[in-house]
DNA sequence: CTAAATGCAAATGCTTTGCAATTCC
DNA sequence: GGAATTGCAAAGCATTTGCATTTAG
């Protein structure tokens, strides 16, 4: 069977790199974080100290690895999650309380290959985010007569 | 008639601020650069010489007053681009030549609708960016056999 | 053994901010 | 006249990098 761990060593021995502890502590604490992070987050939940230098240098091997995905900026630092093992998703983004929901819609990525198509265009990834108000900021701004 | 300029001109009144000799220069520089720019790019181009802090400043008063739209970042930059007078449209980015092509397909503008329906989720605003190979690019590609 | 990895501290590069001088209304 | 604006230089902050030391294979 394939695991996140098989994956991460066979792209590392592709490039004659190592699998140190370190790479592990982060590459277990990141697939055991069901939700989106980013560096501080993970240097703050990882169980051994480990630095924020290793910390990029790790997560960008796991981002050329294909484990993991750049996803936004939210206020200037880069989120990431992890998509192996993980359907490729969209998603809305409340501007109210942080809140992310993901969604996928089949014929909206559809449709995104049919455009690329008639521009003669190769696409190799997407990002799709809609901010606003998820349903109970809403209600909330409603009954306020916010919105 | 409504132009970028009165509509800059209402919203600084309504906000107590002054229409400066900076701001109207910075706002025609941006209306007449028909592509999307950066800081750096608008204080290149300015005929007059204009402090990097002062374009910061104004670019986030056309922000708000919905003149102008926050991009994506693209190398650690923020790119721009104007939105008065310009329909709403989504990005595909090639990473080759770092082309961009706008697009607008209202099918998936009317399936985001409903996904956010469905969600019960106040869409405020939405990004689309599509990140692959153009067509030449693509081309060149294909003839070396690298896609 | 030796190329690669680590942690640290310093460097980077975009963006923001405090402040004194200036300007718009 | 007085609040708002400007430019400058300094500060902020996330991220990257050089280097001496340690370590995986």
């Amino acid at each position: 069977m394939i695991t996140p761990e098989n994956k991460f060593k066979t792209y590392l021995k592709s490039k004659k790199l190592k699998f140190t502890p370190e790479r592990e502590a982060i590459l277990k604490k990141v697939f055991s974080l069901h939700e989106h992070f980013d560096v501080e987050k993970l240097y703050e939940k990882l169980d051994k100290r480990i630095s924020r230098a290793t910390i990029y240098r790790t997560l960008s091997l796991l981002v050329k690895s294909k484990l993991v995905e750049e996803l936004f900026r939210c206020q200037d630092k880069i989120s990431y999650e992890y998509i192996f093992g993980h359907k490729h998703h969209d998603h809305m983004l409340c501007i109210k309380c942080g809140k992310i929901i993901e969604f996928r819609e089949e014929k909206i990525e559809k449709l995104q290959e049919a455009v690329c198509k008639k521009y003669g265009f190769t696409p190799v990834e997407h990002r799709l985010s809609i901010r606003g108000y998820c349903k109970e900021c809403s209600n909330d701004l409603i009954k306020k007569r916010k919105i």
